[in-house]
DNA sequence: CAAATATCAGCCTCACTGAGATAT
DNA sequence: CATATCTCAGTGTGGCTGATATTT
């Protein structure tokens, strides 16, 4: 019997998508844990960061910013309404639309989640400094906004 | 009517985890579409590289080094043996352990996947000069080894 | 008529769990 | 007995498709 390491193949560790794909395994298992006593997951906070930032939107401007397919954006929108994070009424002006308003409740559930997400990034990122954590962002931005 | 941009939050595009899932989104497209006409999937050049690298292996092990769930590996092999790519033979010296060996078309394969795969890399990282690149993978290297 | 929106129903991959059979 | 392996059945999320009704 020999205590057999396992490393990974070196193909796979030079293979940029497999560590990418590795990276996010790890980063989706810390932010789920991290929202996991908020009833809410990751698409939430995508949704409800973009009606902070940029105001009451549609729900097919939600979906375009945040990278979120429409039929998702319906189903995380449904819930939030439950929950009085958000408020959902028709545009008076394009009755295809619908108008989704963030709400003083949904604003603190923001802050609380934001909060959380803050500490899964650090417990992410706790291998590299400050300038390498701003090196991968950085270099990653490039790489997502090239697409 | 305007021609309203729909940017991401500034929120999102500062967060690493959800920069690595945006990349990760990329990646798997990218990849997926690389591979289609070869019949594997991300798992089977996982498992092939593996094989290639360390020789014959158990089916145990091969999760291992991964990262792919032994519930996955089962699978992923049952589909490789029909395909003729891997052989499986009960381990003599452990009866729990099946030994999976690379055979010469797996061989074959494996350097059909690699070369396609490597046409992908440069397809998500051609934002990047080589030296970022290898930087964005060393910063990823760490950060999935630190789990 | 063409295009955009919201909604619904459903698909597929992937990561994962639980349990059982077998062997060490 | 505890542990390890292999296998099977099944779960849940996330990304995505197709179709429909409505409106512009």
């Amino acid at each position: 019997m020999d205590t057999t390491a396992t490393p990974t193949p070196a193909r796979l560790r030079a293979l940029p998508s497999w560590l990418i794909n590795q990276a996010a395994i790890a980063a989706n298992r810390l932010t789920d844990r991290a929202l996991a006593d908020t009833g809410s997951r990751r698409y939430d906070f995508a949704m409800l960061a973009a009606l902070d930032e940029f105001g009451p939107s549609s729900q097919a401007d939600l979906g375009r910013c945040t990278g979120i397919d429409r039929s998702d954006v319906v189903a995380a929108i449904n819930a939030m309404v439950d929950r009085g994070f958000v408020d959902r009424s028709p545009d008076p002006a394009d009755g295809r639309r619908n108008i989704v308003t963030l709400t003083p409740a949904g604003s603190e559930h923001l802050k609380r989640v934001s909060g959380l997400l803050a500490d899964a990034q650090s417990e992410l990122l706790h291998a590299l400094s400050a300038d390498e954590s701003k090196t991968l962002v950085e270099l990653l931005r490039r790489v997502v906004d090239s697409r």
